[in-house]
Order: C-alpha cells, then structure tokens, then sequence
DNA sequence: AATTAGCACTGAGGACCACGGAGTGCCAGG
DNA sequence: CCTGGCACTCCGTGGTCCTCAGTGCTAATT
C-alpha cells in the first residue's frame, strides 16, 4: 500500500518542509530530490499518502504539509537520530566542564540544549524519589529553631526549618542526628518512612515533641512533595516561529511546570528518546508542538528528564541527536560529581 | 509654560492610551474627561505639549501618544502610586503564606507579582553579600569527599562539594567544623577572608591541605562567586503586548540574566520604587519596555530587589502598587522565617 | 500497468483604487 | 483666551483584478 517510492515522497515532503515553511508542491520537490520521476507520478502518490493522512492540503491548489501522523511515520520509520559534529561535542563539553554544583550543571544544560536546538529546553532537577540519602545534618540556629538539611547521592540538597519547639538543648540535636543518620543514611528514600518508624519511642520522653517534630518535617520534604524541579531556556526562540495556536498559549503552558513535568513523565520506553507530537501531547496549548525527550541518570539508574519543545513542523533527527547527546554528557557529569 | 490644564490633559492622554492603545485625539479626549474645555482648546494644549516633546503624532491627522519623557513627567508629578484593594491584599498574604522554604517564597513571589501587574516579573534572591554567616556544616561524604553547606541568616543555603584530598579522617573534619564555626559564624560575609585568614596555622601540619582546601572552596562560593540568581514568570504576559523591537528581541534580553541583574541594581534611591522608562534602560532589547523595581529586605537592611517588565505603555500607578506591596509582605515573610 | 505530458481549473495573495472617518491646523467670532 | 467652523490629510477598509503555484484529470507513451 505504501510502497518505497511514496515513503521517499513522504521524506521529502518533510524535509522541505521543515527547510522553508511552506506548503511543497510536486514541481520543487521534483526539482529538489532525486526521486527520478516527474511531477505527475509525485502528485499521484501524494494523492495516496493524503488519503492514508500523512499529508494534507492548507487548501485547494496548495502544496502538501504534513500531518502530525506524516511525522510520526517520518520519525519512527524515514529518519535516524542525526549525531552531533565534533565541534558540537566539543563544546558541550567545555560548556559543562566548569559547573561547580548542581544548580550550575542543570542550568548550564539547559542553556546548552536550547542552544544547540534553537528552540526550549527543558531540564528536570534529579529525581528525588529515585536516590538515597547521603546524610542528615541538624544545625540548631538562634533560638528555637533548627534547620534540617537533607543531602542525597545526587547531589541534590532539601533544606527545612523547623520552628516552633521551644528551647531545644545542643545535646539533644547531636543525638537525634547520629541516631537519624545512623537509622536512614544509604537508605533509598522510598525505605525511609519505615527506617524512621520507631525511632520516637528510642529517645527520653521529655524530647519525644522535639523528635516527632523533625521527623514529620523529614518526611513531608521527601516523600510527600515530590514535586520535581524543572528549569527552562530559550523560549526567545519560539518568537520566530508562527504556531497555529497562539504563541500566548504556548507560553503559559511552558509556565506551567506541573503540566511539563506530566509530559516529560510519559516516555515510553525509559532511557530512549521519546518523540511526542502535536496532538499527541494532551494539553491543549502544546497542540502545534513537538515534544523530544530523554532521561538521564548515572548507570543505567533514570535520574530525571531532559527535552526540547519546539514546533511540530522541527528538525527531529537534528533535535534527537542533541538531545540524546546533551542527556549523556549530563549523566557522565552526575556520575563524576 | 506648562500650566494645570496642559498637565491635566497629558495625564488624560496618558490614562487613554494606556487604556486603548490607540493614539487619543482631542475630540475623544473631550468627552471622556472633564476637562471644561472645548476639543478646540485642548488641540491648542496639545500643540504645546508636542512642542515640549511630552507626546508625539504617529502620523499627521492621527490622535497624540505619549513620548517616554511624557511617560516620565507623568510618573513623577501626574499619577500616585494606587494602594492596592483589600481582596488584593489578601490574595497575597493567602498565597505567599505557605511558603516552607526560601526557594519557595521566591517561586511564588514572582508568580504572584506576574499575577497581580500581568507583566513580567523579576525577582532577585536576597543578596549573600549583605548577609551574614548562620552556621556552616561539614559533613564527610562517603570516600574522600566533603560536602559544605554554608546557612546564611536569609534563609540562603550554599552548597560546594570538596574532592580529592585523599582519606579524610572524621575527626579532622570535625575540629574543622567546630574551628570555622567559632571564626565566622554571626559574621557579615564581606569580614570571613580576614576571619579566616589565620586559621590554616592553627591546625596541623599534616591537616593542613584539607583546611586549606576548604578555606578556599568556602571563599570562592562566598565572595568571588556573587553572582546574584534571579528568577522570572509570567512572559506569557508579553505575547498580548506588540512591541517596537520585535518579541524576541525582549525575550532575549529577559534570558540574560546579568543584563537584568545590573538593570535592576541601577535603582536611584534605595528602599523606594524606581521606574526606568523606554531609552532610560541602556540595554537594546528593552528600549520599548518599562522597569518598576523596589528594594526588598529584612528592617531597613536592602537584600535584593524585584521588579516588573513590561510595555513603556503599562499602567504605572497600578503596577507601582502592586511591586511595592509584594516588596514588603516578601520582607515580613522574610523576617518571619 | 505504470508513467508522463498536456491542459483546464482553483484559490491565495499582491497591487491598485476609491472612500469613509478620525483627527488636525487655522481662522474668525464670541 | 476660548470656541465653532472648515478645509485638509492620511490611515484603514473593502472591492476588484490579476498572477501564479499548484492541483486533478485525461490521453498518450513506454
């Protein structure tokens, strides 16, 4: 039904289109693609790949535009992930060499990836629920406060204070933090809320308020607010594109980080690039927009998602290429931290 | 040569075209304020208010629109800062309330302020350099590595990771601790290089490259490195606007994040609103935009500034209000913490 | 049976033009 | 000093025409 020729046609159809915007007819791609037939025969198979949905009309005596499942076919079957130059690669990594910590690795990735792809980059903070604690460190500030820091092997830091306790003795905060360390350090954080079950009733009853007081916090800051942190750039570069939806629409959904953080959940297949297109991301103001993906992480461990929103009509096998490449580099970055 | 009624009428003018955004003629003008006056004799006004360059034709036989020094003249001598309503009011207390953290008072002061102006606001984290040292924590990470967090007063938590040093025994870290602690904990950031200067003596020999080590990691993160983190949202807001310069050209110099930290700094008079006008901000993308910024702190000590960005044709009385009473409900949070 | 050349048809978009309307500047009279 | 009146200017709108890229169809060719 779709033979060779019509899914070189399609190719094509793609590949000028994305070049200059509009809408390809069967004479240019004749002249610009070796496909060794005349205008006629294209048109003809154009006729077959309109019924089938992969390419449509603006409108009579118009050329073809691809369809979201023009792309879709385009990504999955005609096109492979296109890797980066040499000078790419080379400067992604001097542009990461210097970060210092982990807000600097995430932010400088980011300005990467929308650098490197002209268009929004997105990159989510390390997961969380996935990693382990490194350490808990109790610091009695001024007063009746302390601050509780969580430090986790991804480097990633939660800080809290603790208010409220009337005055709390030094020695206590040294006990309460050997005994939390000792009972959570190394532990995934999944496994912390039974690690800490039972360790109110292991201190003298006069501290017990104390105890329980750091611990709903501890828990509440890592297992309740999963709320995962993202980060974007680039988003002057949606100015030069023209979407079919307003560009105020699709800027508030990139300000929404809950409905972004929902996208770049459902990949698939974990570490693989995910492509969602147009109307296959459910938010209505990301219709006329492509979705690449990917995770990172250290190992083979999936720490958090890194992706380009752009528009539909976008360089796919370019922007897999760069993000592919950009979530490796990071993940080799995290592992040497 | 300016006298109340050319005032009034270019405040009038102001106030239509900010509401309209289409140039005001001297019949419309007429009607929709009470000026007392003929269309006739406001024409005269407007001549002179031309002449002075308080308003500008786009074209001959179009309506007036204000030029920036017009905008300027009715900043500072025709508008008042508008108070904002109670309901306002209380949206901010009800939203900036449940902060748990500073990273979150941020996140939502600029999401709030972005809310009440519809513009695009800025808000600048409470400056390391005006603050002073909490308590700072060493805490051995597995293998050869520390990790140093650094609390200021702000509520601010630095974080450096230390690597290798080769083993380091706990005990080490620990009077290491306790060490720079009893140095610098209390102290104005600007007085740690002198605090800590002899410390590397006092400890030793064999200690010596882990104090210095962490001496200099410590300075580094504290005083070399001030680059001051902003954050920003509602850029959505932008699309609504049509600009002079072209959309991108704002939201370029909206991602360079030194172009607004210095544009915000540029305030005249500390702890009070400050509004840079059209070709009054020196950088090239923001010639057409408007900048109402005000300092935020705790007391009377300035920790950082947040700001508004938005068309030279904004409403200023309102946004004015609204910065300025975000400025302060962020400082009682602040103090509160 | 597949491909191609030829041809009539279609619709978008640009150039051109006429016109209505909002606004101006100026002048003479109150 | 203010105002009504008036001639003038220019923008924006809507209509018409024309071009042009591209199509679909049919008949001829391989």
């Amino acid at each position: 039904m779709l033979d060779e020729r019509k899914l070189a046609v399609l190719r094509a159809v793609v590949e000028d289109f994305v070049n200059t915007n509009e809408p390809v007819g069967s004479r240019s791609l004749a002249d610009r693609h070796p496909l060794g037939v005349s205008p006629a025969t294209i048109r003809n198979d154009m006729v077959a790949l309109e019924e089938d949905g992969y390419i449509a009309q603006p409108h009579t005596s118009a050329g073809r535009v691809p369809t979201d499942k023009g792309y879709r076919l385009f990504v999955d079957r005609l096109s492979s992930v296109k890797p980066l130059s040499a000078a790419e690669r080379r400067a992604i990594e001097s542009f990461l060499g210097g970060a210092v910590d982990l807000d600097e690795i995430v932010a400088r990735t980011v300005r990467l990836l929308a650098q490197l792809t002209r268009q929004v980059a997105i990159v989510q903070y390390p997961s969380l629920t996935r990693s382990s604690v490194q350490h808990v460190e109790l610091v009695p500030l001024g007063g009746q406060r302390i601050m509780m820091v969580v430090i986790t092997n991804t480097g990633r830091v939660e800080q809290r204070v603790i208010d409220g306790l009337g005055v709390v003795d030094e020695k206590v905060v040294d006990d309460l933090r050997n005994m939390l360390n000792r009972a959570i350090s190394g532990k995934h954080l999944g496994d912390v809320p039974d690690a800490v079950d039972d360790l109110p009733a292991q201190v003298a009853p006069e501290d017990r308020p104390v105890a329980v007081a750091v611990l709903s916090v501890l828990l509440e800051s890592l297992v309740e607010r999963h709320e995962e942190k993202i980060v974007l750039a680039g988003t002057a570069n949606l100015a030069a594109v023209d979407f079919a939806a307003s560009l105020r629409d699709v800027l508030e959904a990139l300000e929404e980080n809950m409905v972004l953080i929902r996208l770049l959940g459902e990949a698939k297949d974990p570490s693989m690039l995910t492509v969602r297109i147009g109307a296959e991301n459910f938010h209505e103001g990301l219709r006329s927009t492509s979705i690449v993906s990917a995770d990172y992480g250290v190992g083979n461990q999936s720490l958090a998602k890194i992706g380009v929103v752009g528009p539909t009509r976008m360089d796919y096998p370019g922007t897999m290429g760069a993000v592919r490449a950009v979530a490796r580099y990071v993940g080799q970055i995290l592992a040497g931290q």
